[in-house]
DNA sequence: AGCACGCCGACT
DNA sequence: GTCGGCGTGCTC
């Protein structure tokens, strides 16, 4: 019996391929069933070749080779290779773990009630009849809209679009116009969202919007993490075979195959949530970008405060941009105003002038938003008289105090430790004080201070229970509500008729956390929660309250500019050399105690100075520090960030230097993930 | 990552 | 006397 030899990639975090034979031919692509160790794994052949590189002798014959779903295209294995190698993983944690549950779980294959396999018992199904939609005109597009929708659809081939538009500026009408366009040709369309279950309504635009000339519906696929393993496995269905030609989905959503796709959307590009936080941390917008080029088709970024790396893009004329300047309903933008703390009577914590805005919307009936950051604890020394803070002195960044058995600041950047000042350098003032206080206080208070007004907190406490968030946004849209509490979660989606003021308490402790993209993410987090305000109203308010109402960030927002904003952030970012101007990745070990966690990345660090180390002489690795909370679960944890000029030979240092470091990493008894393209430093 | 083997402590 | 703790070694 002739063996043909197979080369599969099997979900476990070993490096490589894993050789198997079957009797007969079996194509690149498709699944298989086999016996690995005493277990039985689902796996995909990857290569065909004429000898294995194990041992043959000790190779297994495949146990079932899957033929129910048609092999993965070469395109997408294409996809799959480069992410794999671009995110440091082995191929199998990247093709397997994208692939619905039924289609990698062997007992939907070999138990008892497995009769036929997952598609099979799928299809034997009744099919539903498809829901009666009813569809709605198109709206009238301004001249902005019209020309970022010409521009789209004129462009053949691989282009790259950032679509800028303030919110309320129709990006989403956009969308839907170069989508239809795209539809028309016969093709398909991803979309992508951050987060599907804040955002219910743009799966009805969709499905209401996107009709042929015929007014007859195209299909919509909906792909998202809290999907049920059938139904994500019959959208995924759908979409690889073509029934569908729109997927909507969360980040996991471009790794659908889609055979027809011919256009990509992004929408919130600059969301957090498109980085994925384990196992393979890809970045779903980068690799959308990355697919647009090798399918040669266009991709559109959307944002009103795109990512700084998106931004950057643009300058480099590497993307083209779309403006969306105009409000599409003629409202105006809510008015930005920052409370300056250090001159005001704060009441624990409250400014009079918010007190006396909430009293007033609550007078005219109308409802207010007060926006709390619940992490907002990264405690930077703070002197309440001059305003100083711990800066670090070899760093854009500030020094964290660490409190334990002996309390010192540390730089978390570049690890650098100094004592805890016992006085202000500046004024001299020896009250100095950690900056971020708790924020459980907040509905206390509130319920103190109006006792008459009806108050709801939405946090991800108060919406664990499935399904609960929506009902309590029902609450404030039907107006139930007076006063809203509310986390970033309030923030996206859900556009509030009758807010008229938006309150910002602790938005300091967002500016100096130790990260990098703290500033960042606070202009994009407050330019979005001011937009959940007057969205339908003409005179609404926003309100800031700030220690530091000097700050370029704040400046920014008080004139709502991103562009001032971004030019600023992006100037100090080539100064300091960090993202988009250099190139990151994080290893973060874990171990029982800081001292072994430390001890394995100090000599990961010495093995990348060896001269022989390729790429090492073009990367620069920080000094290994402790996590900010060092200790969870009792394991403790410490990171080494690696930093590059070179995207390339960054990659090239890594596959190298990473490829030794779990030899390593079992000898100081750690485990350690390495992250490229870190979000949270 | 699983999963099994193996060698030491407190229980029916 | 056993149940079970988790160290360590292996998986084509």
């Amino acid at each position: 019996m002739k063996k043909h030899w197979l080369r599969v990639a099997l979900d476990v975090p070993l490096p490589g391929l894993f050789d198997y034979y079957h009797s007969e031919a079996v194509a690149i692509g498709t699944r298989v069933l086999v016996h690995f160790g005493r277990r039985q794994l689902i796996g995909m052949v990857i290569e065909t070749p004429a000898q294995p590189e194990f041992q043959a002798d000790q190779v297994k014959a495949v146990d079932m080779v899957l033929t129910d779903v048609a092999p993965m295209p070469s395109t997408w294995l294409d996809l799959a290779r480069f992410a794999a190698n671009y995110y440091q993983r082995p191929l199998g944690e990247v093709v397997m773990p994208v692939l619905p549950a039924p289609l990698r779980r062997p007992a939907a294959y070999t138990g008892k009630r497995a009769e036929g396999g997952p598609v099979a018992r799928l299809r034997k199904r009744k099919k539903a009849a498809a829901k009666n939609i009813k569809a709605k005109a198109a709206p009238e597009l301004n001249a902005e809209q019209q020309l970022a929708v010409d521009t789209i659809a004129a462009k053949s081939g691989a282009a790259r679009y950032l679509l800028y538009g303030i919110t309320g500026s129709g990006k989403t009408e956009t969308y839907m116009q170069a989508a239809l366009a795209v539809l028309a040709q016969g093709k398909q369309v991803l979309f992508m969202v951050p987060e599907i279950n804040l955002t219910p309504q743009f799966e009805q635009t969709l499905r209401q919007r996107l009709v042929d000339a015929e007014g007859q519906p195209y299909q919509v696929a909906v792909m998202h993490s809290a999907l049920a393993d059938g139904k994500r496995l019959e959208a995924w269905l759908n979409v690889t075979e073509g029934a569908a030609q729109i997927l909507l989905g969360t980040r996991m959503a471009i790794f659908a195959a889609m055979p027809q796709l011919g256009l990509i959307i992004v929408d919130e590009e600059h969301d957090n949530s498109y980085k994925q936080q384990d196992g393979l941390r890809y970045s779903a917008r980068d690799l959308a970008i990355w697919r647009g080029q090798q399918l040669q088709i266009p991709v559109v970024l959307g944002s009103a405060t795109p990512s700084l790396e998106s931004w950057h893009h643009v300058q480099k004329g590497h993307y083209q941009l779309l403006t969306l300047s105009q409000r599409a309903k003629a409202v105006p933008l809510p008015t930005i105003q920052l409370v300056d703390t250090r001159r005001a009577q704060l009441d624990q914590g409250w400014s009079p002038q918010l007190i006396e805005a909430l009293e007033q919307t609550l007078a005219a009936g109308k409802q207010s938003l007060i926006f709390i950051n619940r992490r907002g604890y990264a405690p930077v020394l703070h002197c309440g008289s001059c305003g100083w803070l711990s800066q670090c002195p070899h760093c854009s960044a500030y020094a964290v105090l660490h409190k334990g058995y002996r309390h010192y600041m540390q730089c978390h950047h570049c690890g650098v430790q100094s004592p805890v000042a016992k006085h202000c350098p500046d004024c001299g003032n020896i009250d100095l004080k950690p900056l971020g206080k708790g924020t459980q206080r907040v509905e206390e208070y509130l319920a103190e201070r109006f006792p008459q007004a009806r108050l709801l907190r939405i946090d991800a406490d108060s919406t664990r229970r499935k399904g609960s968030a929506e009902a309590l946004f029902a609450q404030v849209h039907a107006g139930e509500v007076d006063i809203l509490v509310g986390t970033q979660m309030v923030s996206k989606g859900h556009d509030f008729s009758n807010l008229a003021l938006v309150g910002v308490l602790n938005a300091d402790t967002m500016l100096f956390a130790q990260d990098f993209r703290a500033p960042e993410r606070l202009f994009a987090q407050l330019m979005q929660v001011s937009g959940r305000a007057g969205r339908h109203h003409d005179e609404a308010r926003v309100l800031i309250q700030t220690d530091y109402p000097d700050q370029a960030v704040y400046q920014a927002l008080l004139k709502q500019d991103y562009e001032l904003f971004a030019q600023h952030e992006l100037v100090q970012r080539e100064t300091v050399g960090l993202p988009p101007y250099a190139y990151l990745a994080l290893i973060t070990a874990e171990a029982k105690t800081i001292d072994q966690a430390l001890a394995f990345l100090n000599t990961a660090k010495q093995w990348a100075q060896h001269p022989q180390m390729p790429g090492a002489d073009r990367v620069f690795l920080y000094d290994a520090v402790p996590l900010r909370i060092v200790r969870v679960a009792n394991i403790e944890r410490a990171q080494l960030l690696i930093e590059s000029q070179h995207r390339q030979a960054l990659q090239v240092f890594l596959k190298t230097w990473g490829g030794q470091l779990d030899e390593l990493a079992k000898h100081y008894r750690c485990k350690f993930t390495l992250e490229v393209d870190p979000q949270d430093i």
